[in-house]
DNA sequence: CATGAATGAGAATTCATTCAT
DNA sequence: AATGAATGAATTCTCATTCAT
């Protein structure tokens, strides 16, 4: 009884800080960090301003806090759709590669306002005021990283070739909320991806020297 | 004497609009439209706040003009640069569509504070509600428009081609701007464009059979 | 078992309550009854807000009870160090007066923190409006009148004196706590009481024509 | 013409802040800084909360304009009722050093508001993070300075003769206060600063000698 | 004995804007 | 051409307090 009750009580306070930082995302998805205010976000959440403050403190902190769950959740999401973990960063075949990309592009299309909130922060904080600034630039270094390491045993230019396909990807996506999604992203995130990436079939890396004569 | 005074008057007018302008797009380059304040811009123009309304009436009107006079600007500097008119967007050769998306990046790197302005804009009149909504909208399917066009003789796919290049341009533009310049932003667009558009000697892409007859 | 428990449990309520109380002493003196909140009194306390007030149910009687703490307290400092009792306020000699001053301020040096949040109050609760104001003015009138009845078998004019024993010593203190213990305190005072009190030896002070047997 | 508006208007500026000012020396000196809110001073001044705020950017900044404000105005009353000026502060007889503080504290009676202000700020500004900690300070330092130069010539140990004769006039002070002016504030001044200073017609203060050999 | 959740009131401050001058 | 004065609305945040548990 107690247990459950309490359970209960906490499951509620958790639930809803989640369901703050769900409304939260898309405020933010929409207006950017500077332009929402706390206000309408208590009021969505149907609480006072001080009661969504006695949750995150500050403005600010509801702001990192939303990162940081996001960070989690999506995190679980791509492990769980690839199984891939760390470890195998470096073993990665270009398949793998392909997939791995494939599958993250196939998961922003089934949730538009996480990615509306990153990309919108993603411009944002290149303010270096920005209280997610110091977030992004670890987060795209990261990325880079993260994305040169894969590709170094396909690729001839890594870094490059990791900066291209992020540029493709936030920028497809742009352009696909900004069209209200009227495209397939899908499609043309895999027709992006195939000149990117080397073929699979034929060995890499001659390509960067002869081109693809195909 | 009275003329003279009155056109000298005048063009202080233009003048002291245009340092509103270009300080206006530095604020918004870093803070956005819904981060900056019309305060801090006129302390920074050493102008009164009602001073500053004075030239354009409202924070939003503010926004239209700058926008404006961007375009015009950016339309003449690219015009100039290239010696293309809207003419020949039909008629480029491949080596032309390279050269101009050559010299737009290249005219980038010169003035990072403009391209860092478009793309905070950019992402932030995603939404419907920001005043530069309808614009963004607006330059985006204008901008997809013209480049499909110049690329239709060239490619199989022009509109994905044209979202690649656009993605590509605007992605290495953010990375750039994120890494404080921290490389060598034409470099790398020259290399991904080759991989995107076709080389210019072989005609690439068999895919394109059907080919447009546009 | 049970009792011992309840016992302890007592206990410990007890001894939490002068915790609380001696935490509330030092930011009272620094930040003055308006100027302290009780959050951050709970915060220094390890407890929560609701936790705080469940011992004190609100700020205001939170002073209140710290108010007459300092009072039983302090009467039992005082009464211990000098050995005297309220009965013997109008049979004191002047050396027992004296004795009796210096025992109040040598009290005082040791306590620092008492001293500051007295004198803070003691201006604060000037206003009318100021929760301890009642208590002041009371406790103004009380000592007056207390140093009056020992000081009347000794000088001139009692309630005079008493004023300016108390005007010195709170002023001594307060410079005292303005310049970080700076000075000794107690010489200090110590010189200015001599200036005050008639000297023990000579009857000084022609005015007291109703002669003093001591 | 156009001087009379301007000067008008200027004036008009001047004014309100003066009355702005004089409203909050009496709120101050009654809740003290902490305890007092913009809004209740604005409200006062028959002023919006930003109307107030457009002539002093900040509570704090309002302190401080407070502060310097009275010091002006106290500096100049002070001399011309004394006819004294700083040059003369070595060179005071023990009979202009009577009439200075007679004076002073004479000031004070006709305007207890001030007087009341002061020595909230006095105490309250003991905490060091009190935005009128630093003005308080050198305040200190400052009279007892001036006061112990005035008084070297005349007695043993100037600094102990100022602290007492700072101490009793603001401990008298606020004593009157407290007793809502209950007293002759003067009068009772006149029998203190008597014991604290030598008398003129007798060589003073055998004590000198007797008590500290210093 | 104490907490977690929440609130209503109010705090200081900022904002875009207005208007007479 | 620009300012000084002012505002109403909103902003973030803090405060003391309540109440079920």
């Amino acid at each position: 009884m107690i247990t459950n009750r309490k359970r209960k009580r906490r499951l509620d306070g958790a639930l809803r800080r989640k369901r703050i930082l769900d409304e939260a995302m898309l405020l933010i998805g929409r207006r950017g960090y500077h332009g929402f205010s706390i206000q309408e976000l208590a009021r969505r959440c149907q609480l006072t301003n001080a009661g969504l403050l006695y949750y995150f403190g500050s403005k600010e902190q509801l702001l990192i806090a939303l990162l940081e769950d996001r960070e989690l959740r999506d995190a679980a999401t791509v492990g769980a759709a690839t199984g891939l973990t760390r470890q195998d960063i470096d073993r990665l075949t270009l398949k793998d590669v392909r997939r791995l990309f494939h599958v993250l592009v196939a998961n922003g299309v089934t949730q538009p306002d996480v990615v509306r909130m990153f990309n919108v922060l993603y411009s944002e904080a290149l303010d270096p005021g920005h209280p997610a600034h110091g977030n992004f630039v670890e987060r795209e270094a990261r990325v880079l990283g993260t994305f040169s390491r894969m590709l170094a045993p396909h690729v001839a230019q890594p870094l490059s070739t990791a900066r291209q396909l992020v540029s493709l990807m936030r920028g497809l996506q742009m352009q696909w909320l900004r069209s209200n999604q009227g495209f397939d992203l899908l499609a043309e995130w895999d027709r992006a991806a195939a000149l990117v990436l080397p073929s699979p079939e034929r060995p890499r890396r001659s390509r960067a020297r002869t081109s693809k004569p195909s």
